[in-house]
DNA sequence: TTTTATATTTAGACTTGTCTAAATATTTTG
DNA sequence: CAAAATATTTAGACAAGTCTAAATATAAAA
């Protein structure tokens, strides 16, 4: 089944929102996520239900079938592809690809996202710290998350370290981090995408390159 | 002025059509090449003189404004970028990457196709041999067509190499090519995409390797 | 448990790009 | 040149996606 742009995007928005609300998602978190209005949604969401992308009864909100939950992890895989692509290859910042891949994502191909992932040599992650499903729909949750990619004010617990090399390791040492280590991010940096984070034995500031590499799990 | 996706086909192919005829483009001509009506074509140009991308008079064809040509220059150029990516850095086949690329000249951004020339350390011409616009819209033209995009039955004459290496220039030689040859293409294979071509000296089998490096003139 | 506030859906309208059918202009031909 | 053929434009309709305003359902408060 061909999807629309637009369509790509609303499955996308349910998909993200309904991770973190557990699946069940209102038409007016979708309308804020998307920038449009909540009747339009409704809308959006009958046509979902004809073709099976989402489970919807009227006023109770939506979730993705299996079906729709595939085409959004699709999308992401795209989206995260190419914003390794931009970061690397093209050298943006992190900070610039977002909406870029916001247009890449939508590049409709059998065989390019393949290609493009064996070019980059197969990422775990995008510049992020957000998982890359695989070309079957595979993604690693929680368990792979970045420190990176956790927001102001949440807290989490060390988990693994993706780059396990011993000068890493003894650095994080001198931080008093190692697996289990309980932490919360206090504040987050622009600038330099360092972040002040609060550890068992105080508060100190962790720079991106430390914080793309620590596997973490929210608590 | 920000174009749609639609709005940017059919400046290219005003663009095209109007470089094979001198300029003045008929509806029937556009409306054959994109596929839809003349009716259609008709609402579209009215759109275009409004906002001053064509000169227009009713019954009489369309010409692209400065502007317009400008405009479409831009979107040639991202289309043979691309098309260089896909070929050079994804390993797709020269006759796998005009219908991606497509869909990949519509990507908005300022900044992205310059740093994506610089990646694939400035192109001159495309995998099809057609010459690439610069980033301030000058194109070369008849001067830097390469052999292997001269049509059936088309006549050219030599006019550079693009590789000059010795062994390219020896082999030449062996074939009675020079600068000023006369050639005409004879049939084209699209298996490997040689060509069959008539020379000075009898008809001889060009690779694709040999035409995507030999500069010609149409005569 | 009513009443009130909020969320969701429906109705009707608008935009972009498309189409068919009809009207009008241009070109070709006798 | 006048008639016929062809090309182009206009008129009116449709699909996708959006919006505002109104109707209806659910959730919260009294
Ligand atoms: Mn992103
Ligand atoms: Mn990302
Ligand atoms: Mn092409
Ligand atoms: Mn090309």
């Amino acid at each position: 089944m061909l999807l629309s742009q637009t369509e790509e995007n609303y499955l996308k928005a349910i998909y993200s929102l309904g991770y973190a609300n557990s699946n069940k998602v209102s038409t007016t978190l979708i309308s804020v996520e998307l920038n449009t209005k909540a009747s339009s949604v409704s809308d959006m969401i009958k046509k979902f239900a004809d073709k099976e992308l989402v489970h919807y009864k009227k006023y109770q909100g939506v979730s993705l079938t299996e079906i729709g939950r595939k085409k959004a992890i699709e999308i992401i895989r795209k989206h995260r592809l190419w914003e390794v692509f931009l970061v690397n290859k093209l050298h943006y910042n992190w900070d610039e690809v977002h909406e870029l891949a916001e247009q890449l994502e939508h590049i409709k191909s059998e065989t390019l996202i393949d290609k493009l992932e064996t070019f980059l040599d197969f990422p775990t992650h995008d510049p992020h710290g957000d998982p890359i499903p695989d070309r079957n729909g595979n993604i690693e949750y929680h368990k792979n998350m970045m420190l990176s990619s956790i927001e102001n004010g949440e807290s989490c617990v060390v988990i693994g370290f993706k780059d396990a090399s011993d000068s890493f390791l003894k650095f994080l040492d001198k931080l008093h981090i190692k697996l289990g280590s309980p932490l919360k991010v206090l504040s987050k940096e622009p600038f330099d995408n360092s972040m002040i984070v609060e550890t068992e034995s105080g508060s100190i500031s962790i720079s991106n390159q430390i914080s793309k590499n620590l596997f973490v799990k929210k608590i």
